[in-house]
DNA sequence: TTGCGACGTTAACAAAAGATAATTTCAAGT
DNA sequence: ACTTGAAATTATCTTTTGTTAACGTCGCAA
């Protein structure tokens, strides 16, 4: 199933739009790809866009005072990706979005979305669709973060994305799990000798 | 300025709906009013809510495997707290919703917002405003986890929120900022001992 | 083949956090 | 004024993480 025929059946099933319906939407998208270590948004860019990872992963992550990369978030295929300080707060990204592998996208630019939504209105369930979806995983994140130790949040991610974990280095992994790639090394160590499964 | 106004003006502001015209909305609001340490929302409730805080201090929390608390997010007067997991994934809450002073509340039930919204399309933009809005509040938090350690985290917020902290029990805090209050307490120390203002 | 560089692991030490319990503080109620 | 109980602090000890540096592995390019 190609994207657009995904994200047809999306809106389909959310709004009830018959896929002979979208061509308003689709014709504002536009196909991207990037090569292993491009990066998508770069710093400081002010550019809104909002995209469907058809696939690959994407990384997004800021630059400390310190000089060191915080990984804030990984995203891969079947997910939208979006410039968060743009979109939400018009300001300039303090995040790099960066692809770990070929990716290949479909993008749409948020202010163009926003002109669409006010003359087809039948579309607005997709735009509530990915905000909610995007705040649950937040969420999600964030609940593990108040409830979970490190080994516990990494025990998680590998039952829960063992695909994406043996994907994406472990540095990148671990920076998103809140700890240093040494520290996770001797999380792993302690789980693979103490067979503590 | 009372609630309504102030959401009377915010849909103006983010819609241009006038207050004459918001009359099919704020008929479906019910004032809510909690006691201190009263459960706004229990776990395993069913009930879509969403409320606007007139005044007090709601916390989120959520009971561990061990029996311990543990705090995902406290709302304060002008903001939105709504119930995410019966919302969002349509599932009984696991977090529990309780008022940590006297509250006072507007509140809807979001399956009647989304009927509403099917017949008065002109209130959506006050839909995206609050999941943007929720959406950019969690972020900030996730990046927090990422980006800083507990005694930085406790920093900023008692930079950007210090009435906030000084309402609420020291516990809750620790426990959102991710460590003990025994750990907080330590950070306190090091804060006031070693003059690292 | 060799050398380079990024990545993960390991080691050693310092710093911070968790667990548990005792102690102090303080507000609320009798 | 006294008692009670919850919250915060402090102390002690254990565990985990951070920091820095050394070391091995592996893929890639010269």
């Amino acid at each position: 199933m190609s994207t657009i025929d995904t994200l047809q059946k999306l809106l389909f099933d959310l709004a009830g739009v018959l896929p002979a319906d979208t061509e308003p939407l689709f014709a504002m998208t536009t196909p991207v790809s990037l090569e292993t270590n491009e990066a998508y948004i770069r710093e400081g860019e002010s550019s809104r866009r909002l995209a469907f990872i058809e696939k690959g992963v994407i990384r997004a992550y800021t630059i400390k005072e310190n000089g060191d990369e915080a990984t804030l978030l990984l995203r891969w295929e079947g997910q939208f990706i979006a410039s968060h300080d743009t979109i939400i707060n018009r300001q300039p990204s303090r995040f790099i979005y960066r692809a770990l592998e070929p990716v290949k996208l479909l993008q749409i630019d948020y202010g163009v979305l926003e002109e669409i939504l006010k003359t087809h209105p039948e579309y607005e369930p997709l735009r509530n669709f990915f905000l909610m979806k995007m705040l649950a995983e937040s969420l999600k994140m964030l609940e593990s973060f108040v409830t979970q130790s490190p080994e516990e949040r990494y025990r998680e991610l590998l039952s829960e994305r063992f695909d994406l974990v043996n994907r994406v280095p472990d540095k990148y992994i671990a920076s998103m799990l809140g700890i240093t790639p040494v520290s996770l090394s001797r999380i792993r160590k302690r789980m693979y000798t103490k067979g503590k499964q």
